[in-house]
DNA sequence: CAAACTACTACACGATCGTATAGTCAAGAG
DNA sequence: CTCTTGACTATACGATCGTGTAGTAGTTTG
């Protein structure tokens, strides 16, 4: 994960271990034990290091959103989009992203801060663009909410693109479509008045 | 959720509770007991309906794709988008999504089957666009998971533009987004052409 | 040197899980 | 009438969960 050489600590692979574990298998579903076990330490460590599961569950948490930011800033060039906006598109991001929304749907307060705060970027973005839309925020909610979902249907979209998405050939072409979605509108203005005017109607 | 009024047997009402509890709380993390609590039965009578909780969660599946493709099926106008689509679109399938999606993370082969054909109406879809995108399977399935990742940060959208987006106002606030995202270019071509440099230089 | 502290393991606890079994009750068949 | 069948409940089982406790080894501190 391209972290600091000196955060191999016990406490730091039981970390990581619960990131990974939380993120593949669902917060309630990874089993503190499994995650020692993968983690090479006993059970008890992760006691001694936490003291609960939901502390630990927090420090991920804040360790996540901390790195999110972090490699955000990192990457920001020559004044140009937001630093959450640069991060999502990094690939080391990848992991984060996912841990993040899985613990979002469980209910955490610190991940969805860190999708408050994009959508807040995302809004202050959104008004220095050369149309703008008539709902500015929900605008900047949902697309939001479309950047990070993508990554809970990470295995989904490897199946229907033939390749992981996580190899750099299948991240390369994941971006090159989210910035195509970005840039060719999907519909038509016909359809987009055919779809508005039969939703008005139902 | 728009049953036909015959559907309402301790069987029907087994498996309404387990879609929304599954749901809301993750496969793993809803209980058999809690569901049949929900349901108004003994624990028991799931399992004598449905024999375990994997056959209970499968039936779920089954049932919520087959729901999403038949209203899908009732909604298709004039010769317009693919049913899958409008089916997105409509409220009455919002829980039925979130299930689904839920599922999906969860590794439901069902659920997998229905994303993976919704991928395949977009790819076609997507060569009727006056402008192609280079990679049409990847934009057609990055389009594909947009649009279900959306109602997994169903709560934080809400949270975001103040109201929640199962209400008729919230969710003509949500649509009408989605719409101005698809329209709008998110990005100035200036910004496209540098992250594009920036990403092939990284 | 002894005391204290930290990293760590082993093990036992109550609770809850999915599952299994036995039995009740009502309706229909012969 | 008896017999069967299906919907349904009550209860018990082994496994696994998060957590608590006791203890060891090594280092630091006074």
């Amino acid at each position: 994960m391209d972290r600091p050489a000196d955060d191999l600590t016990a406490r730091a692979r039981i970390r990581d271990a619960a990131i990974n574990l939380f993120t593949e298998r669902g917060i309630e579903a990874a089993s503190i034990r499994d995650i020692a076990a993968e983690a090479g330490v006993s059970s008890g460590l992760v006691r001694h290091h936490f003291g609960s599961k939901q502390a630990l569950r927090e420090a991920c948490d804040q360790y996540a959103k901390e790195r999110m930011l972090q490699i955000g800033e990192e990457l920001v060039f020559q004044g140009g989009a937001a630093r959450t906006d640069v991060a999502t598109m990094h690939p080391v991001t990848l992991p984060l992203q996912t841990y993040l929304v899985r613990s979002m749907m469980d209910g955490s307060d610190t991940a969805t801060a860190l999708f408050l705060e994009m959508v807040d970027a995302g809004e202050d973005f959104t008004k220095t663009l050369p149309r703008e839309p008539s709902d500015v925020r929900a605008y900047a909610a949902v697309l939001a909410a479309m950047k990070m979902g993508v990554f809970v249907l990470r295995d989904q979209v490897s199946e229907a693109i033939g390749e992981d998405i996580a190899s750099p050939t299948g991240y390369a072409r994941l971006t090159k479509a989210m910035l195509d979605i970005f840039t060719i509108p999907v519909m038509t203005p016909e359809q987009l008045e055919q779809l508005q005017k039969y939703s008005e109607e139902h």
